[in-house]
DNA sequence: CGCTCCACCTGAACGC
DNA sequence: TGCGTTCAGGTGGAGC
């Protein structure tokens, strides 16, 4: 499901369930997700106060009184669920359940199996591998046109797959890509070396600007992205490329979005319009 | 090192 | 109804 709106989605829907409450019991059911939960997860999360909630890039961060942090990642199918009162009996995929003082009952569910849940000890959240290696986070103002075109000097790649490399910057996926070359007017061919200043400014403005307005609709539900509540994101409904091969662009209102393959994802523009 | 490809896993949609 | 194929919001390791 998640790329950086989904991801802050969940986080925001967690926070009033989590945020200075104490997880007094843990469920793992499947401890065999991309990577192995810790044996040892259970008893260093038991009885532990939840003291902040954070995000960065796709990762959901819940920092523990013990100073460790809990690190979520939905993959492609992940869902986190929380339930008050009677829950519900788990299904099949609900691998990951943590039980508040406040008896909310949050679950983690991920069909594919490619999300995590895992622990990482104290003051390590930086050298966390997965985390260590990404670029700046999109909406902070440290993500500008001058570092970006930094990041892409002298790269021969596209468009397109340099948005999609975490290094670059952080948190964007196959959809927002699509959608923000084709605000900003880029093909998703050209390479990425080649990028101007002018394009820098335009592309920086649209990530930031189709990502906030993204969180703002709950994010974008496809097939498993789900608000905590259950609720579905409605962003999906303002995408203005991404799954409409074959439908006019409403830019310029007489070309067809084209669908193509890069980097074995789906990539969808407007070759009028995206230079 | 930079870049591309592929595997990881399950389920839904589609064609026959 | 059933079976085979294709595709899916991500990531990281292999190989060139």
């Amino acid at each position: 499901m998640p790329e950086l709106p989904e991801v802050e989605t969940v986080r925001l829907g967690l926070l009033p369930a989590l945020e200075g409450e104490v997880i007094k019991e843990v469920i793992v059911r499947r401890r065999d997700l991309r990577t192995p939960v810790p044996e040892d997860f259970e008893e260093r999360v038991r009885d532990q106060k939840v003291l902040r909630l954070d995000r960065r890039s796709k990762y959901v961060l819940i920092l523990l009184e013990s100073g460790e942090s809990i690190i979520i990642h939905l993959g492609m199918s992940g869902r986190i669920r929380i339930e008050e009162g009677n829950p519900p009996e788990p299904d099949k995929h609900d691998h990951i359940e943590f039980v508040t003082a406040g008896r909310k009952c949050i679950r983690f569910g991920d069909p594919r199996r490619f999300g995590f849940v895992d622990l990482i000890e104290a003051g390590g959240v930086d050298v966390y591998p997965a985390i260590a290696k990404l670029g700046p986070e999109p909406l902070s103002d440290e993500f500008d046109a001058t570092l970006l075109i930094d990041k892409l000097k002298n790269k021969t790649t596209s468009m397109k797959a340099a948005l999609m490399d975490q290094r670059i910057v952080a948190g964007l996926g196959n959809i927002y890509v699509n959608e923000a070359l084709y605000r900003a007017g880029i093909s998703p061919t050209r390479k990425a070396g080649k990028l101007t200043k002018p394009k820098a400014v335009k592309l920086v403005g649209v990530i930031k600007e189709v990502l906030v307005e993204a969180i703002k609709s709950g994010g974008s539900s496809l097939k498993d992205h789900r608000q905590t509540d259950g609720e579905l994101g409605y962003f999906q409904h303002s995408f203005q490329v991404y799954g409409r091969e074959g439908e006019t662009c409403n830019m310029c209102g007489k070309t067809a979005i084209k669908r193509i393959v890069q980097q074995g994802r789906s990539t969808f523009y407007c070759s009028a319009c995206q230079q």
